[in-house]
DNA sequence: TCTGGGGTCCTAGGACCC
DNA sequence: TCTGGGGTCCTAGGACCC
């Protein structure tokens, strides 16, 4: 029998989070906002087009995407020219000293800080961006978890250098190589395991690196707030104070079976293990998607039979939207749902499940229409959704139809559900 | 001047089957 | 008069995350 050798490799585990992501791809855009509050979202209908502007009022300067940097300010749009029912979804720093954040209405926003700039978003831009650094990440370190356009794990386990001052070294690499390329700076947690990380990465904002272990739970992570930890959402947070649990130490101190018996057998327990720092999960570097939607919030809210006809055509055109993306991934599903909200902003949901899996407008539409008709529409709507879910890739239902020799499904035409949604 | 859009996962009840 | 025990699938809602 051998003994193990004495460098056995610790679990290293990075989670990275670029900084202020889209207000960071703006800057290198428009540089000239460096410093001054930025604020992306609102989306939609924005009078963005500052370029055909300026050709207006400065037609004896050649503009183009070349010479954005010298937009003069004055032509940058400000929160307080807009009306809609947006949300921000990332401010940069000058922007947070207002109190400014992601999640919050444009309109509260500007009542913050009237003078931020609003840019819209624009997410071919990031995602070439996200896809950049991604690419740089897997150069250094293959195993990566994506986690959405401006976060990954990565597993520095079995990286050479990845153990080196735990994790630091290849931190530090993987930063420089990231700013080098793109001019965007992040910040990483290297810790024992993922849920560590997540937390870790957020301690030394922005382009910082922390490094922990597990003697640092105590020092670094119990005098933390419950909430911070990934998965303690608000609702948890709240039902934790009602029992005066407000930090993650509070937690750690509270016995598994109670926790259990007051969170549920699944959730309690797993409130348990993180607050006592543990989590084996593994750094998943591919996923299939579940599900595939689309929705959309109206600029005023409609009314099923008063507004029909518009919210005929927005639904229509949803079930393009999600059957134009499954055409594109190469996914069909059988689960058609859909979802709206009313104006009270209360949601319901319906779904049906079909003997078989697909991926035309002309079906969605049908399926959908047929769930559309088992909800009240009574009440004004402020969104509607729809959803294709139980997906499968559409070459093994290819194939598996063919081992079955299965008559192939009709094909859906258009005129032959062209009923519309009452 | 409230509250986007795209996801994942979990729970819980009922249907249905063996 | 008292009524099993799994298992899986479907549906609706909700918490949470980026």
């Amino acid at each position: 029998m051998t003994a193990l050798p004495d460098t056995a490799p610790h679990r290293r585990i990075a989670h990275l989070d670029m900084d202020a992501f889209y207000a960071s791809v703006e800057l290198l855009r428009y540089p000239q906002l460096k410093g001054l509050p930025v604020v992306i979202g609102g989306g939609r209908r924005r009078e963005d087009d500052m370029l055909s502007r300026l050709r207006e009022v400065h037609p004896e300067h050649e503009w183009s995407e070349h010479n954005l940097h010298e937009i003069p300010l004055a032509f940058f749009p400000r929160i307080a020219a807009y009306t809609g029912r947006g949300v921000i979804t990332t401010a940069t720093y000058a922007a947070r000293q207002f109190g400014v954040g992601s999640a919050m209405g444009v309109m509260k926003a500007a009542k913050l800080c009237p003078d931020a700039i609003l840019l819209p978003v624009d997410f071919d831009q990031y995602r070439h961006y996200s896809q950049r650094f991604k690419a740089i990440i897997t150069e250094i370190a293959p195993l990566m978890e994506n986690r959405g356009v401006d976060e990954v794990y990565i597993d520095f386990t079995d990286v050479p250098g990845g153990q080196r001052e735990g994790g630091r070294v290849l931190a530090r690499l993987i930063q420089k190589a990231i700013f080098d390329d793109t001019g965007l700076t992040c910040s990483v947690g290297v810790a024992p395991n993922k849920l560590l990380a997540k937390m870790a990465s957020e301690f030394n904002k922005p382009n910082g690196i922390s490094i922990v272990t597990e003697n640092d739970l105590q020092s670094l992570v119990w005098p933390l707030p419950c909430r911070k930890v990934n998965g303690i959402g608000p609702k948890a947070e709240a039902k934790l104070a009602t029992h005066d649990i407000h930090t993650i130490g509070e937690l750690a101190q509270r016995d598994r079976v109670w926790l259990m018996q007051q969170f549920g057998k699944s959730y309690g327990a797993w409130l348990h293990d993180a607050a006592h720092g543990k989590d084996d999960r593994s750094v998943e570097t591919e996923s299939e998607p579940v599900s595939i939607s689309r929705e959309t919030t109206f600029e005023q809210d409609l009314h099923a039979v008063r507004n029909r006809e518009a919210l005929s055509a927005i639904f229509t055109r949803l079930c393009e939207q999600v059957a134009a993306d499954l055409q594109r991934k190469g996914y069909v599903g059988k689960t058609i749902g859909i979802k709206l909200r009313y104006d009270n902003f209360q949601s319901v949901t319906r779904d049906q499940t079909l003997d078989h899996p697909i991926n035309q407008s002309a079906a969605i539409r049908h399926a959908a229409g047929q769930c559309l008709k088992r909800v009240d529409l009574k009440r004004r709507l402020r969104l509607l959704g729809v959803r294709v879910g139980s997906l499968m890739k559409l070459e093994d239902w290819q194939a598996q139809n063919l081992r079955a020799e299965e008559a192939p499904t009709p094909p859906f035409t258009e005129s032959l559900f062209g009923d519309d949604y009452t």
